[in-house]
DNA sequence: TGACAAAATCAACAGTGTTGATTATATTGC
DNA sequence: GCAATATAATCAACACTGTTGATTTTGTCA
């Protein structure tokens, strides 16, 4: 391995301790509690040897923003082989809801801070959005054309579905609030719940 | 007027004050510019001042939520007297809606800024949120007497609408992201395009 | 005017992101 | 192996932040 080679790769391993670090760090004890001098202590470095691999702190949160993306991406990925549009459709929602309620930290980050945010609306377009967003179009594109959902736009019952399992997920990462709070008795799992009155909701408006 | 009770009158003037200028810094430069010491900049106080008339930065923000959620459930009063209970529930969706993109500060407070949710949590129990639920529960719950929505409980459909509307509002709060964007040209207006889609899916679930 | 209470300020602490200057380390040419 | 150089890491400081115990100013009443 020549030298630059290695070079390199000590310089992605040690920005990907840098996010593991931040990204624990967020986890263990909330996000006011990432500050460029825990995540120094973390991998036992110097606060400023952190700006050797960063440009600042909302870089790294960028970072992570995009990895998150990835893994969301990933997950949603994985169920465009089920057959049935409308079962496919339903299946992507469970799969966001999953991701968020399974990685509330990451959808923090990537839909809810305002880091990231700032550093899109500065930065050149990314496309991790439009990616993740084009996949729930098109299964919805594939329902209509299936019969479903008549007089709807895809453009309006993707943004009504997206809003859904987003102020689902919201609620519950910001507010701790779920279904269960108000429905215990039937409720033993929050994402099956949700997607269950989803599915009644989706059923009264097929055909 | 007595020494004491001028006293008092002073102490919720100055208050008032702190809170509004804690508003004002928020809508003119974003929350991170709420500081104790801007606060005491703009009202012309030294910031210890501050600490003379609030607990801490958190019971400030506290204090913002609690102003927020009276006027949210003033509005929310305001559409009670519509006969129609269909009629009524849209238009306190629309209310909700309306809230949330004319006092997006208010909101953020309210619905997504972590602070007054972690001062709820160490504090005893809140009565501003069931009162505001309550009422949208009532009106699913006049709606089912009247016909809609068969097949569905009062608690679920309240759920599911209320995380469908916070998630439009957050949506569009932190992330800039409207219904326009992706139709443009038949969103003249966000609040009525939603409620609009809305519509349909709620037409479409009657009977 | 003097005594007392209330209001406001001061100075400091520990924490934050960030950076220009400095030191330590590792690699290269000889 | 040693000096020169390039890279990596650290240091010390700046301007912020929330918060507080001690101190000073202000206002009221006898």
């Amino acid at each position: 391995m020549g030298l630059t080679e290695r070079r390199q790769k000590e310089k992605v391993e040690m920005r990907q301790s840098i996010l593991d670090a931040a990204m624990d760090l967020f986890s263990a004890e909330g996000f006011e509690s990432v500050s460029i001098r825990k995540i120094a202590e973390k991998i036992e470095y110097h606060p400023s040897t952190i700006y050797l691999y960063f440009e600042d702190k909302d870089s790294i949160i960028f970072e992570l923003h995009n990895i998150g993306f990835l893994k969301l991406f990933d997950k949603q990925m994985s169920i465009q082989t089920i057959p049935d549009p409308l079962e496919r459709l339903l299946a992507h929602g469970r799969a966001y809801l999953e991701f968020a309620l399974e990685n509330p930290h990451f959808y923090d980050i990537m839909f809810i801070l305002p880091n990231a945010a700032e550093k899109l609306r500065i930065c050149a377009k990314w496309e991790g959005k439009d990616r993740a967003y084009g996949l729930l179009e098109k299964n919805i594109r594939e329902c209509m054309e299936a019969g479903y959902f008549t007089g709807l736009t895809v453009e309006g019952l993707a943004f009504v579905l997206w809003s859904m399992m987003h102020g689902i997920a919201t609620l519950h990462i910001r507010r701790g609030i779920v279904l269960e709070e108000f429905y215990r008795e039937q409720a033993n799992n929050l994402v099956e719940y949700s997607l269950d009155i989803l599915r009644t909701v989706i059923q009264k408006l097929m055909k």
